[in-house]
DNA sequence: CGACTTATCTTAGCGATGTCAAGATCGACG
DNA sequence: CGTCGATCTTGACATCGCTAAGATAAGTCG
């Protein structure tokens, strides 16, 4: 039942790396079993300790989740980098690794951005992953400007960018909007027809 | 405790109106305790009766939720058609009336769109108040094509426009953008100077 | 080496939750 | 009046997050 990685284990008693061991847990057991499957009590289960035994490291569950968003910005990260030198448009590229992550990961881009962490992971005083992230978009954004809604607040431009794929990726996983009811295969075909779309006006600036 | 609307009750223990009253306990419950205080116990107390009895209206929790959920579309669109009129472009006043109403009931929006009642409430056998609202934006796209990002996949435009508002009201809700980021006062001044915006560059099409 | 300290983990239990089974209540209808 | 079906109550079960009390073992210091 343990999710394998006991590097500093020392004996049955003393698991040796729990708290690691625990966020693995709980991303395994969202990507296979989503939001409702995930209680403090299966994720202990799933590490080999008893119930209680998380409380030695996580001051109650939210912190836990908090640990499991990181991972989640991280590896949010990773995907909008992949996805970034793969477009003519850099924008467009972005934006399809930030709504490819969502539809690969769904329950854990709900948790990531479902506002429950929002005391403990908001922009303010967020990890450096997710700023990591944010920054991509702002630099993408500041080697590209969006001119073809005029040059005024140009500071909002990240904002609206932002609001537009998070809403695609919402609402795809919502089941508000799907591939079939614009007549495509798959979701990811849709997206693409979108973003390039709606964010390939640029080509007036140089 | 009883929410005060038992027009056809008959004596203490048949209560006469329950369906109606449980939905309606509900909607309160979630408008000043917001999800995480929404029990099925807490309802049931709201309107009087004892912990199983709303199992006599409702097969499960999520029946009951969306209920709440319809009633919350029903809103939704009123609050869209009185902003639609008070703007020159009618896309950004119900993008306006989209992101007011989120911003105003965050717990009822939260629910409607969480997609945990997609399985209940989707866009293929959803009810009347939620189509209703849909073809409000599709009308109002077709009155006034977004021609500014070309005239190829128009039917694509009301998914567009759709993500858009979507999105600003998701990220607000969250807290990764607000007002305070753009120097302004409020939540509503930014969601109207990002609507205008984005939204209001059609003038060339007529 | 041996005793003390501290972090870690277990067991047991509390209150709250969604849900179900059994039975009580009562209006409707013959 | 008597039966029936819908409605509601009581009581219970499993699961949940969380806490208290105590067991275990690793590290430290004499």
């Amino acid at each position: 039942m343990k999710t394998g990685n006991h590097p500093a284990k020392t004996n049955a008693y003393h698991h040796g790396n729990l708290r690691q061991s625990l966020v693995d847990s709980a991303v395994a057991i969202l990507e296979h079993s989503g939001v409702p499957g995930l209680s403090l009590r299966a994720v202990a289960k799933a590490s080999g300790v008893s119930q209680a035994a998380p409380y030695s490291h996580f001051s109650n569950k939210q912190s836990l989740l908090a640990e499991v968003a990181r991972v989640g910005y991280v590896r949010f990260c990773e995907r909008m980098a992949r996805e970034l030198d793969r477009d003519d448009n850099r924008l467009v590229g972005l934006g399809k690794g930030y709504v490819f992550f969502a539809l690969e990961n769904p329950a854990l881009f709900h948790l990531m951005f479902s506002g429950e962490l929002a005391q403990l992971v908001n922009v303010d005083e967020i990890d450096d992953a997710f700023l990591q992230g944010y920054q991509m978009l702002v630099d993408v954004i500041a080697e590209n400007p969006l001119t073809q809604f005029g040059s005024d607040l140009p500071h909002l431009d990240t904002a609206y960018a932002w609001s537009v794929v998070h809403g695609i990726a919402t609402l795809i996983l919502g089941n508000q909007i799907s591939a079939k009811r614009y007549n495509l295969n798959t979701d990811e075909e849709l997206v693409e027809k979108m973003l390039e779309k709606y964010f390939s006006a640029t080509e007036e600036v140089t």
